[in-house]
DNA sequence: AAAACGATCTACT
DNA sequence: GTAGATCGTTTTG
């Protein structure tokens, strides 16, 4: 029988986001994104995720220093920072320590659980393209703006959960990790060979 | 007030 | 693989 990921795969702890970001930022893909609201459960396995450095990172947008929008990525790990650019919403998670404006941006997550409901949120039935892009992911898990500085490690209406054995979002094939370097000290890590990651850069590694 | 700029997406070849 | 759309924020005059 189908059994629930919140029953077997807890909320990962604060002490797994303090660490330095380009290790969380690997350690995530295949980790579980989970959503709960009053329309249903909503779970896909990270594919794709990208480290913003608190040093000598021009591309992260703690960069000029705390303002306004970016202060979620001065607080504690482990909490959401949401950033809207084009009129869509880009999902991070903070890490390392309080003060240390470091954050995972999650670029694509393999849909797992609750499709029907992403497809309704996205208007879409491809599959591919449910949660591949960092803006795609927020529809598809109805991430909006209300959750800059969520607390992802209290395992309630958005969390991010192992992906422990026994439960029916396993993974199945031990998976390989990718790496690239980006300009401006930006990390990338993927899933080779994985359909569900945002583009074409990626899936040619 | 106007222009330029993005941590992007869709549609189409 | 890429042209064109998109719109909030920042920069410029």
């Amino acid at each position: 029988m189908s059994r629930r990921p919140s029953s077997h795969s807890g909320a990962l702890e604060q002490h797994f986001f303090a660490r330095d970001v380009t290790v969380v930022a690997r350690d995530l893909i295949g980790m579980l994104l989970c959503r709960r609201n009053r329309r249903g459960l909503t779970v896909g396995r990270i594919a794709e995720t990208e480290a913003y450095l608190a040093q000598g990172d021009s591309a992260s947008h703690s960069f000029n220093g705390i303002n306004r929008k970016n202060a979620s990525m001065f607080g504690p790990p482990g909490r959401a920072y949401i950033y809207t650019i084009h009129a869509r919403q880009c999902f991070n998670i903070v890490t390392e320590l309080t003060g240390v404006a470091s954050a995972v941006l999650i670029r694509a997550v393999e849909p797992m659980h609750g499709i029907r409901l992403m497809e309704q949120r996205r208007s879409t039935c491809i599959k591919r393209d449910l949660c591949r892009g960092p803006a795609r992911l927020c529809e598809a898990f109805d991430t909006g703006g209300d959750f800059d500085g969520w607390d992802l490690t209290r395992q309630c209406r958005l969390w991010v959960a192992t992906d422990s054995a026994g439960d029916d979002f396993r993974i199945s094939n031990s998976p390989r990790i990718g790496v690239t370097s980006a300009k401006d000290a930006r990390l990338r890590f993927f899933l080779t060979g994985n359909k569900f990651v945002s583009g074409p850069k990626a899936l040619n590694r």
